[in-house]
DNA sequence: AGGTCCCGCCACGGA
DNA sequence: TCCGTGGCGGGACCT
C-alpha cells in the first residue's frame, strides 16, 4: 500500500498566485489539486462514523460552543476539512442556526456565535412553546401549531426542543409522538392527501427528527434514552443548559407500542415514571428499581378513530385524565 | 423485520 | 442559465 505524504503549504505556494484568492476560486483550486491525486478507495468508514452526530461533534471541534467571540464559517472549506459533502453541512448548520449558534451572513458564509446566546434563546423557546400551547397539544387539548412556511428543518428542531421545555424535567419524548404533535395534518392536507401520502409525510418527518435529534445530542441539549425494556423505540430526554425546575417523576410520551416490561434500566429510570400514551392493546407492567411492582393498563378506546394520531392523542388524554384522577404509577 | 438515517436527487429562488 | 440552498424519500445498514 502506498503512503500519501501531505505537506502543508499556503495556497499561494501551490498556485503561484501572489494576490487574494476568492473563496470560489479557492474551492476550484482545491478541487483541481484534489483531482491530481488518485481517487481514494470507496469509503470504508463505518456507517456510524459518518453519522450526523459524529459529524456535528467534529464540527464543534472546529467551532466550539464555548469559544471566544464570533468567527466566520465557510461552508465549503469546512465541508472539505471534515471530508463530507456540502449538503451535509446544510443539515447541521440549519439546526445550529435554529438554535441561534450561527447566523447566515452571505452565501457559503455563516457567523458562528457558539453557545453564547443559547441559554436566553432556550428561555425564549420555552415561552414560545407555551404560546403555541404545545403542552396542551401533546394532550390533544389544543390544536397543533401551524405548519411552517420556510426552513422547516430549523423550525422542526425548535419545536422539538420546545416540547421538552414546556414539559416537566425528565419528560421522555419519542420521535413518533413529537411528529404527531408538531406536524399539523388536521387542516387542508388531511382532506387532500391520501392515507398513504399522510403516512409517507409522517415517516419523512420522523426521518428529519432523527437528523435533528443527532445534532441536538451533539450540542448537549438532549440525550437518547435507549437500551431499556420499556420502549421499543428510543426516547429522548432534555439535558440542556437551561435547567427547568426539578421534578420527581419521569414522564414518557410515546405513541409506540410498549413492550411488556420486566426490568427497567436502572441508570435511566430510578424514579417513579409516568406513561402518558401508548396504543398497545396489551396491558403494561412496570417494575422499577425503586418502585414496587406497579401495573398500568393501557387500552385503546372501543372505537378506533380514522386517523392514528387522533387515536394517539386520545389515549394520551385518557392516561392524563387517569393520572390526574389520582391513579399513580 | 423493522428501526435508523446516509445519501443524493431535484425543486426552488435569487443573482 | 447557473448556483446555492434545502425538502424529501429510497434504500443501505444496523439491531
Amino acid at each position: 500500500m502506498s503512503k500519501l505524504f501531505i505537506v502543508r503549504c499556503a495556497l499561494t505556494e501551490v498556485t503561484n498566485a501572489s494576490s487574494y484568492v476568492s473563496p470560489t476560486a479557492n474551492l476550484k483550486l482545491l478541487t483541481n489539486v484534489a483531482l491530481q491525486y488518485p481517487t481514494p478507495p470507496p469509503s470504508t468508514a463505518h456507517r456510524k462514523e459518518k453519522s450526523l452526530q459524529i459529524l456535528c461533534d467534529k464540527f464543534l471541534n472546529l467551532y466550539p460552543l464555548h469559544g471566544n467571540g464570533t468567527v466566520e464559517i465557510q461552508l465549503d472549506s469546512t465541508a472539505a476539512r471534515l471530508g463530507v459533502e456540502k449538503r451535509r453541512m446544510y443539515d447541521i448548520i440549519n439546526i445550529l442556526e435554529a438554535m441561534q449558534c450561527a447566523v447566515h451572513k452571505r452565501k457559503n458564509t455563516y457567523l458562528w456565535h457558539g453557545g453564547a446566546r443559547l441559554n436566553s434563546f432556550l428561555k425564549m423557546l420555552k415561552r414560545q412553546g407555551e404560546n403555541l400551547r404545545l403542552s396542551e397539544a401533546l394532550r390533544g387539548k389544543a390544536p397543533k401549531p401551524p405548519a411552517p412556511k420556510h426552513k422547516t428543518l430549523g423550525v422542526l428542531a425548535q419545536r422539538f426542543l420546545m416540547l421538552f421545555l414546556v414539559e416537566p424535567p425528565n419528560t421522555l419524548i419519542n420521535l413518533e409522538m413529537a411528529v404527531g404533535v408538531l406536524i399539523d395534518t388536521s387542516s387542508k392536507s388531511k382532506s387532500t392527501l391520501s392515507p398513504e401520502q399522510l403516512d409517507r409525510q409522517h415517516k419523512s418527518k420522523v426521518r428529519r427528527l432523527y437528523d435533528i435529534a443527532n445534532v441536538l445530542i451533539s450540542i448537549g441539549l438532549i440525550e437518547k434514552v435507549s437500551g431499556n425494556l420499556i420502549l421499543k423505540k428510543p426516547v429522548f430526554k432534555y439535558v440542556g443548559p437551561y435547567k427547568i425546575k426539578k421534578s420527581e417523576k419521569i414522564i414518557v410520551y410515546t405513541p409506540s407500542p410498549i413492550t411488556p416490561l420486566s426490568v427497567l434500566h436502572t441508570q435511566q429510570l430510578l424514579t417513579p415514571c409516568q406513561v402518558y400514551a401508548g396504543k398497545s392493546k396489551r396491558k403494561l407492567e412496570f417494575t422499577t428499581p425503586n418502585c414496587n411492582t406497579e401495573k398500568l393498563g393501557v387500552t385503546t378506546p372501543p372505537h378506533t378513530p380514522s386517523h392514528k394520531w387522533d387515536e394517539i392523542l386520545l389515549v394520551a388524554d385518557m392516561e392524563l385524565t387517569r393520572i390526574n384522577n389520582g391513579i399513580t404509577l
